[in-house]
DNA sequence: GATGAATGAGTATTCATTCAT
DNA sequence: CATGAATGAATACTCATTCAT
């Protein structure tokens, strides 16, 4: 960022940019997000955006920093909490799909389509390795033993499976569907509950 | 199209330019998508291009019409084989990868990045209602029984699993990793032959 | 300006905004001067600025007011001294090069790249009728005799050549030179010892 | 250059973006240098402009080479023909303001406002060392001697105090007058005439 | 008075599309 | 028919200047 928001109007400036830029990304996708358009749903002229935000790149940054921190935080409230798998599963989908809710497009266009400074989408990515250590943590205190080698392919499939689900019932507009809701958990839970997985090898 | 390519030199001038965007789509993305960009790697003229296609969009929607050809291929092959769930998986995923592996961005560009003049995104859009038929038929063929409303939430679940598992897996460029297909078809396996779910309410 | 400075305090903030100015202009040049980068290097907010120059025109006006006050002072200096032209010539560009070498770019981009509200490069500016005046004055005391119409010419080639040169030094870093000094006031010298010039034709 | 014009309409397109940005240059300075006024005054669209120049920077570096070219081009011409001082003195003073009457302002413009990618303000720029280069031979063939190393000085002072009254000349609209064109000769003859030089002390 | 947040006209550059050759 | 030069609307970003606090 620019310069630190000091004054209380200035920092209600950067949020309703942050927020006005997080509602464009994902109603509009990245070809459609276009400063002057985020300014103006702001409503706060071009040049206050640029107060700010040096560029567009560190404007989209600013935005996913913000939302990854909201990823990580639901998979990390639950990374230790040892639920049985049919009730992480439930809890795991429910608190993803309300993450999602508010800006549904937003998390795709965020790892998709919009560029970056420090390459996220590289598989190794500060972002991708945390997210990926809390999912391993997470399944092995579901299923109540140590981790195990096996668990990242357990994570990427799982982590996979819920992005695929989500962002396509968020396309359909049906991400406030109970039924995908249960569903989604059901796919989950039966694929955590099966023992006869590759995982199994790893632990003696 | 604006017109009809009749001779061979004009349809293999088509026939490039429906490569070379792909090709473009797939690795630059919608934004990268440019018909100068196109034109050139389809090495023919811009006024070239634009004999055949009237606009971009006319361009993108050919694209679009291919591919989605071709996924359509896919799951037709099989709906009606009446496989046992494994094998059905197993081969159902392979195919799929198969099918994103010569241009792996090119699927999720076209459905979630590019317009179009006819709004696939629509959950009513003709190729969505193709698509999930198929995946019902399939469905209801490999468990042996006749089809039930249920069956369309479990192909939105199945479809949408296998989207983000393989467009992910892309994005990482793990698309041939063999643990992955395995992994997936399992997903897919166990959540078909669990009998415990909504579905089996709903056939008496 | 737009109001006298009385304070102390008002006057040390003046004197620091056109120190400031003069380091940007000649640092930057003309391009590089905004209104924000003297502010910020003056250690004033840039409302403080506009409290003492309603804009930025008036600021460089301002800044080149005393510049060229400077160089007036030190043509003014010695022009009844009526030294002998070795003399003359050598302790003229002493001074010249001691006048240009705390802001070396600052002469320059304020007579050719600076706009101005009087017209300085006019050359009937008020400037440029003191400086040749005061050169033709020295010219004539030099030779000890009186005016003659063509020392105005004299003056001009003089004056113009010791700009460049010393424009062109400080340019690659040479302004602290001595042979670079020698040499310019050999010139000027063999230039001013001449009598076989145009100027005596004039001199009955 | 972008690209190569080949026709004959786009040859004619990038010499009049090239003249009317040399004339851009030489009324309005590099901070009037806009890329829309040279499309303008070119007559063509902003576009076209940039089919040709990837970016300003390029056009004004273009607009340099073809400058350093024409100055070369005098002072090399000259360079060994042994002319005596005299007429060496005039036949260069003539060549010089000529090539700065079409467009007087331009030299100043490009070597101190105008940025550039190759930085020619550099001491060491492949133009300062071709350029001084010819100056050294040419005064050494003019005092029919071999070159000395204190010739570099000479020939600093000399093309400095040209480039220093041409370019005042050219900022009074006094290019044409042929007693300025006299007097500058004048001062060039008599310091090559002079022996007494530092020079002398190196030739034996 | 002093501050610095906000404004918005202006500038560099891109790219879909047309049309003279 | 094919070519590629030309067009110009749209977009990122800057900076002189104002004014609420």
């Amino acid at each position: 960022m620019r310069k630190e928001p000091r004054q209380n109007r200035s920092r209600a400036t950067v949020e309703a940019i942050l927020r006005a830029g997080a509602r464009v990304l994902s109603d509009a996708g990245w070809a459609g997000f276009t400063t002057n358009r985020v300014a103006d749903l702001a409503g706060v002229s071009i040049g206050a955006l640029y107060q700010y935000f040096p560029d567009k790149l560190s404007l989209v940054d600013a935005i996913r920093r913000r939302h990854i921190g909201d990823c990580l935080s639901v998979i990390r409230e639950y990374k230790d909490a040892g639920l049985p798998p049919a009730q992480f599963a439930e809890t795991l989908v429910r608190a993803m799909i309300a993450t999602h809710s508010v800006y549904p497009g937003l998390h795709r266009v965020l790892l998709d389509e919009a560029p970056s400074s420090d390459d996220h989408r590289n598989p190794n990515s500060e972002f991708e390795i945390e997210y990926l250590g809390y999912y391993m943590q997470a399944i092995s205190s579901c299923r109540k033993r140590g981790p195990s080698a096996a668990d990242h392919t357990t994570s990427l499939i799982i982590s996979d499976a819920i992005d695929g689900v989500i962002h396509n019932a968020a396309r359909r507009n049906k991400l406030g569907d109970p039924v995908i809701q249960t569903e989604l958990a059901r796919l989950i839970r039966l694929y955590l509950e099966d023992t006869s997985d590759v995982s199994a090898a790893n632990v003696p």
